[in-house]
Parts: C-alpha cells; structure tokens; sequence
DNA sequence: GCGTCCAGGTCTACC
DNA sequence: GGTAGACCTGGACGC
C-alpha cells in the first residue's frame, strides 16, 4: 500500500534524513545510495515497516501487505512528526538569509531534524548516546529493539514500548543491552512512563518556558546538559547549543584554528541566531555531511 | 590473549 | 554554585 503526503516548497527529504545519527540506529534504516529511509513502526500488538523515499514535492511511503486505515492513518502521522513536514521554517530562514555562512542552509533545505516518532524512544537514545562511543550506541539501540520491540511483517522490529521496557529487570539492560551504569536509569525511566507518572510525550506542545522544561527534563535520572539541550532540539526549542565532546572538536577546526574552543566563545558566536541558535549551530557542524555522506558520523 | 589506559556525560558527595 | 571522583564500556595500545 502506498500513500503519499505533499511536501512544503523549503523541504530537503534528503538533509532531514541525515540530519543526525537517527537514521542510523534502529529501527529506523538508511540507504543513502538510493535514498531510502526505512523506519518500522508500531501500532498496538502490529509492526509496520515504511519505506519512505522522495519525488516532486511529495513524500512516497510504502508499506507491504495489508494495512487497515487506522493503520495507515497512524503511519502518515508519524511520518510527519519524524520527517518535521508541519514545522514552520520560515522565521529561522529569514534570519539567516543575512549571514553569508548560512545561506546555504536554506538553498539546501536543512533545519528539519529527523526524530523518531514518539519523545519517550528520543529520550531513551538520548541517554544511549550519553558517555560512550558512537558504536556503543548503535549497539545499545540494536539490543534494545532486537530484544523487545515488536515483529513486522518483514522480521524488523519497533522500537519497544515503555510498557515492553518496564516489564524487563534492571539486569537485562546491564547485561543483555550492555549500557553499563545506566541500567537503573533504563528501568527508572520506562517504569515512570509506563505507570503514567511521567508524560514526556506531553513535551512536545508543553507551554513550560525553555528553561522550565529543561530542569524538568533534567530530573530523568541520566539527562543532564548535553541529554536535555539535544532532547529541546527534538522537541522544536533551539535556545540550547548541546555542546557535546564532538561539537567542541568540530568548532575547534572549523572556527578556532583547531584549538580548544571554550564553551563561551561557541556560546558567543552562535548568539547573533537568538532562540535558533541551537539549531544554527548544528546546521554549521554538520554542513559537510552531504559532501561527505554518512561516513562522517 | 591479557592488562592498562583513555574518552565520553552525568550523578553524588563535598566544599 | 563549583568541583572531584566514580560510574561503565569498548577501543587502542603495549607486552
């Protein structure tokens, strides 16, 4: 079954879909030969795998088999939160047309970052990326989904459920999905969701200031500054840099003639984007990745 | 193959 | 509020 959704006229499938290392973590699948995004997708006791490709302004999903509509439906929902076909650009567009350095990030259609379709999965890689390599990531991501997310009709696998994670003891986590000391933090989190004391879903259109909601995010036990400015990034608020270790060492070449930046330099040079700074940033960082394709992660 | 060192971001205890 | 040390894993390196 296919189903096809119009795209706004600043939408770049290509720059969403390796916007960051989303793509590359299951189940989300990229092939950027072929530019193909492949994302399994969960719909009660079901799994669906999309494959969403891009042609003329419209966005093609397949999905194999049989689909009822509320199957379908639910598919075109998350395909739009994920792919950020509803944001409006417009605004962060028009300030950067000022700055010779960043017009090229309109020309090129970048700004949409790729999230996965519910905050809980962004929040529970976020931690994943917390610490730790890019590799041990993957790893986490994969034992994770490989273990309990929920069979398509092509053997991939969601994401689990905060319920399919909850249900798992702290052991599991330390030893199957081998993230270490964040194991209790795992199994904190996913029993919080699940019991409904904690809705981060509700993240998404909270009318909380900024940094409100990141203090809120912050008492999830593993999401400190880094977790929390990356996770307000995914919610739609770029005031936060999320400086991370590869962000420094990136500035550092780029701006600072390779050496160590300090975090009020970056901070300084990104201010003249206001609120959007955030995502000015990440927009500089990751400007190579088309040059370079995904290796470069 | 084994041991050691290091990078990575957050938490906790302490000042 | 700031800081030091612990947390844990995988990779790099030397033997």
């Amino acid at each position: 079954m296919e189903i096809l959704i119009p795209t706004p006229k600043d939408f770049s499938f290509k720059r969403t879909a390796i916007s960051h290392g989303w793509s590359e973590l299951p189940p989300f699948e990229i092939d950027s030969k072929n530019w193909t995004l492949t994302r399994v997708i969960a719909l009660d006791d079901r799994a669906f795998t999309a494959t969403i490709t891009h042609t003329r302004r419209t966005v093609k999903i397949n999905v194999p088999g049989k689909a009822s509509r509320r199957a379908l439906e639910k598919i075109e929902r998350d395909t739009r939160h994920m792919l950020r076909l509803d944001d409006d650009m417009g605004e962060f567009y028009r300030l950067i047309s000022n700055d010779a350095d960043f017009q090229w990030v309109e020309t090129e259609g970048a700004g949409r970052l790729l999230r996965s379709p519910t905050v809980f999965e962004d929040l529970v890689k976020t931690i994943c990326t917390t610490n730790c390599s890019w590799s041990l990531t993957d790893k986490m991501a994969r034992s994770l989904v490989g273990a309990l997310g929920r069979e398509s009709n092509d053997r991939r696998r969601a994401f689990p459920t905060a319920e399919d994670m909850a249900s798992q003891p702290e052991k599991f986590y330390r030893d199957e999905v081998r993230s270490g000391y964040r194991a209790p933090y795992l199994k904190e989190l996913a029993e919080r969701v699940a019991s409904g004391e904690l809705d981060v879903e509700s993240w998404l259109t909270s009318d909380k200031s900024t940094s409100e909601l990141k203090r809120e995010m912050k008492r999830v036990k593993g999401v400190g500054d880094y977790a929390a400015e990356n996770l307000l990034k995914l919610v739609g608020r770029y005031e936060g840099l999320a400086l991370d270790s590869w962000v420094r060492a990136k500035f550092a070449r780029l701006h600072n003639g390779g050496r160590a930046a300090k975090d009020k330099k970056i901070e300084q040079y990104y201010s003249r984007f206001g609120h959007w700074r955030g995502l000015a940033l990440w927009c500089d960082m990751t400007r190579d990745w088309m040059k370079d394709g995904l290796s470069s992660f």
